[in-house]
DNA sequence: CGTTGCTTTGAACTAGCTCAAGACCTGTGG
DNA sequence: CCACAGGTCTTGAGCTAGTTCAAAGCAACG
């Protein structure tokens, strides 16, 4: 049991059942622990990967730059995730992995991963589980990029880091850490700065979220999930750790 | 060696190795065969599945509906995929499967999948696979949603289908098969109908493509190439497979 | 050989963009 | 403790990519 297992154990039990046997089977997976400064890039497009990473404190980014220019974010993970566990089958990285503030990572070899996972067949449903969980996700946000205006965009994004901050325990009370810059947010929602701030402006006003200093504050939460039309049924939690509000 | 069987493992060695004990495991996968008519729904967001598809003859899409009416269309398959194998872990469908045309599809029991499974982790590697290639391709399209202009977004469209149903044997030349209205390519792209239309005359005007009665064709594939910025290493197909033009 | 769905066109509108400048923080070195 | 620098946020103004609405032309199919 590493304090490291115990991060990853924590993450799978809310996609399903973890034995103890299993639990004790990752206790054993040796992990590299590393801090990671803001802005530095974990690992990056087109490079081959022969370990992940289990993100253990502080948030990433997956993002993707384009030819000309444009950036776009892809997804965002907290800790408990594993920004590119998808590299243990698909060794080149599509995309890069950005550390949105500094981070405390703790490196994993696939080998040592592909022993682990030789004795449990319930072991790799769950990480296959953890992978599809994250196509779902991106799914969803193709849905938002091509068919939501602006303002629900940027209230989906606000409702489901709500809702997975929540989920992982990360949360106080109505207020979350959210370490993005209105130009990342931007990134993300497919907007241009100037949009993304006026659009962040028109959400303040209507009174759906408030934020300073990177901290996201969410005043009435039924109203915000309405207005963005969110469903965490996508997020895949198990019906027992349900997405309490 | 059933004839679906064959389909799946075709498929399959574009991805990774498949041995002969493999592939004889595969051919003793129960398949119920099926034909599903044009616009019919094999699955529907919501649904709680116990079956996943492979899709033999015809093309499919997934699809999301939103509250306000608008339509997304996510992915595009063609024979040789298999639309659902996310819920073979994820029991909950998050989208609808919807035919394009006339469908041949060959359902499996997952619990059959999983006896298979059971005894190859390669296979199970290999699948699992699939649906991280399909994650892949998800984010490049946020990427294209989220910072493509029109024209790139459908180039890059077209530019895929070419690649696909090249690596699938299923081209002509530089002819293909697209069941698909301008309408649901709006959908796909996340464009109103009428714009699909300008943008494609756009594409039609500059030479980049052709199209009539559901038939690409692609008159200068470099040209498309570079004019999309597609570079099918997202595809994931094996070096041996490369997508020799 | 008429009906229905698909494509094309025009015209007016709007969401979101770019450019540009000013205000505001926050951290750094003197 | 201040001054300065660099990033971030905010605002205004003009522009453009893409929208909606509406109508006409086509093509496919029973």
């Amino acid at each position: 049991m590493t304090r490291q297992s115990d991060v990853l154990v924590r993450r799978l039990r809310m996609l399903g059942e973890v034995t103890k046997k299993d639990e004790q089977a990752l206790g054993c997976l040796p992990f590299r622990p590393a801090t990671i400064d803001k802005g530095h890039q974990i690992a990056s497009d087109g490079e081959l990967l022969n370990q992940s990473c289990l993100l253990i404190d502080g948030y990433t980014c997956r993002s993707k730059t384009r030819a000309d220019g444009g950036r776009q974010i892809l997804s965002i993970q907290i800790p408990g995730d594993i920004p590119d566990l998808q590299s243990f089958h698909l060794e080149r990285m599509d995309d890069n992995l950005v550390a949105l503030c500094r981070c405390e990572v703790a490196f994993f070899a696939h080998s040592d991963l592909r022993r682990v996972l030789q004795d449990s067949q319930a072991l790799t449903g769950l990480l296959w589980r953890v992978t599809l969980v994250d196509a779902v996700a991106s799914r969803v946000w193709i849905t938002m990029l091509g068919r939501a205006p602006a303002e629900e965009r940027m209230a989906h994004l606000f409702a489901e880091m709500y809702v997975r901050t929540g989920m992982a325990g990360l949360r106080r009370g109505i207020s979350f850490f959210l370490p993005m810059t209105q130009s990342d947010l931007a990134d993300c929602l497919g907007l241009s700065a100037v949009h993304a701030n006026r659009t962040l402006q028109d959400l303040r006003r209507r009174g759906l979220v408030e934020l300073e200093r990177h901290e996201v504050t969410i005043p009435d939460w039924p109203r915000l999930e309405s207005f963005a039309g969110f469903d965490p049924a996508y997020l895949h939690y198990r019906d027992e750790t349900r997405t309490a509000a």
